[in-house]
Order: C-alpha cells, then sequence, then structure tokens
DNA sequence: TCGTGGTTACAAAAAGGTGCGTAATTTACT
DNA sequence: AGTAAATTACGCACCTTTTTGTAACCACGA
C-alpha cells in the first residue's frame, strides 16, 4: 500500500475509498447485510481476490463489520458500521456535487444515486 | 486509466479524486491562485509528470482552471473554479468523518483540516 | 462432488519516476 | 559586445514499482 505523503485526515480517508470498489461496496452495503456471494453477484466484475482485500480494508477502516457463522459450507456476513452508515450521505454528497456540475442537461434521480451495474459477466 | 463499471456519479466522481494528489492539490489551490511551480514547492513529492497529469483530470473535471499566460519563460496558473470551490467543503466533511470516527484520542484542529508535508525533496 | 470464503503464487497491466529535449527571453560572465 | 546559462511548464521515451487478474489449492460437511 501507498504510504502518506502528509498526516492529514482527508488523505487518510482517500486512501481507504480511492479506487473502483471501496464506493461501490458501500452502496451496496447500505442496502443490508450481505454475504460475499451476494457482493460478488452484484458487482460481477471485481474478482475476488479484490473483494476479500477491498472488504478487509473497508473492515479496517471501520465502515464495515465482518461476522463470521462457523460450519458447513462457511457463512460470512458483511453491514456496514455505525460509521459506514455515517459516512454514506458524505458520499452521496459526492455524487449530487458532480451531478450538478457536470450538467450536461438530462439527469436521473435527484438523491439516491443509483449504479446501474451492467453484466460484462467474467466466470471463473 | 480504468474504465467504469457503472454508470453512476458516485464512480465517476472517485474516478477524479481518488488517489493521493488530487485533494492534496485542490487542499493547495484553495489558498489561491498557485502556479505549476507553487504546487511542486507545496508537494516536494511529486513528480512533474504526476502534477501535470493530475492538472489536466482536475481540469477536465471542471475543478481547476488553467490560465496560460503567454511568452517566454511561459507562465501558467491554476486556480478552482466555481464547482470546484463548491467541492471543497464536501472534501473537508471526509476528513472531519475520519477524524470522529478513527478517534484515537487527541485531534487538532477541529475544521480546515490541514496537511503537514514533509520534506523528502527530491530535486530534479 | 459441490459450494463457501478464503489464501497463495505467478503473470499481466497499470501507475508512477527519471531524465532529456524545447521554447524565447532575461541575467551573468568575459 | 558576445556568448553562455538559467528560467517555466511541460512532452516524450524508457524503466521500475505497484496494483490487479488468473488460476490453483484448502477446509469442511451435505
Amino acid at each position: 500500500m501507498k504510504s502518506l505523503v502528509s498526516r492529514c485526515p482527508i488523505e487518510e480517508v482517500m486512501q481507504v475509498l480511492s479506487g473502483r470498489w471501496p464506493t461501490l461496496l458501500i452502496y451496496y452495503l447500505k442496502q443490508g447485510t450481505k454475504r460475499f456471494s451476494d457482493l460478488r453477484r452484484d458487482n460481477p466484475t471485481i474478482s475476488h481476490k479484490m473483494l476479500t482485500l477491498e472488504l478487509r480494508k473497508l473492515e479496517d477502516a471501520g465502515i464495515v463489520e465482518r461476522t463470521e457463522f462457523g460450519g458447513y459450507p462457511l457463512r460470512v456476513e458483511y453491514q456496514l458500521t455505525p460509521a459506514g452508515h455515517r459516512l454514506v450521505p458524505l458520499i452521496d454528497a459526492l455524487g449530487e456535487w458532480w451531478d450538478t456540475t457536470s450538467d450536461t442537461g438530462a439527469q436521473s434521480s435527484p438523491a439516491d444515486t443509483e449504479p446501474v451495474i451492467p453484466n460484462t459477466v467474467s466466470r471463473d
């Protein structure tokens, strides 16, 4: 992982939220508790390795909580922590800012920005 | 540059703001107009290649405006656009969120989070 | 044998750094 | 006076580092 250049909170958050996946995962997790395989179905283009890595990162950042239910085919559930939930509106605000600034005419829903996932499914 | 996975504004903003530099550059630019060499002095660890690349990206995103004054030694000035200024508080909010969640005891300034740049200066 | 939620090793791709070249004018030195 | 060097904001080519993808493997129990 890239080391920090300054000791400022902004750079620290960005280190966690940077990249394609963190905000997407947060988006799906705000819908409620999800299992590993659920998240894979939600965004089919992430590799399982990336998914585990990103989930760990979000976990370490205190955004996501991992609950492991022991047993047979092994069940693990992921959900947003309270802090994670508090983060959601801030991210949404960024999305709305983007919508209003890069206003190329017609926009869709005002609040609750919704990712339209394509299906470039990569089987493995 | 990585292509988008979904067509959602959040992913689009994050594509612009992701990485170590965008937020740092915005931070320094909110202090006012800066020249290329000023920004290099502000954060000595960025290479000129990265700086131009990141500035272009911010320019394309409508966050930063580039003004070129002809003549030689050629002078160029960078400043936040109105949209860029509107973005600043949103980014600051993320910093504050981080501060309040990862609260490891003592914190510094409440608002106006300030990067403390180190001086691993690389001359070139 | 399959499915779950991983880990590990290796390969590919992307990001980033380094150094050189460039322009026209000023300043520095001889 | 004449030459040389420095200046500013890059672009380009090459090379290294980091990130991400791929595939194989593991455990367990149904």
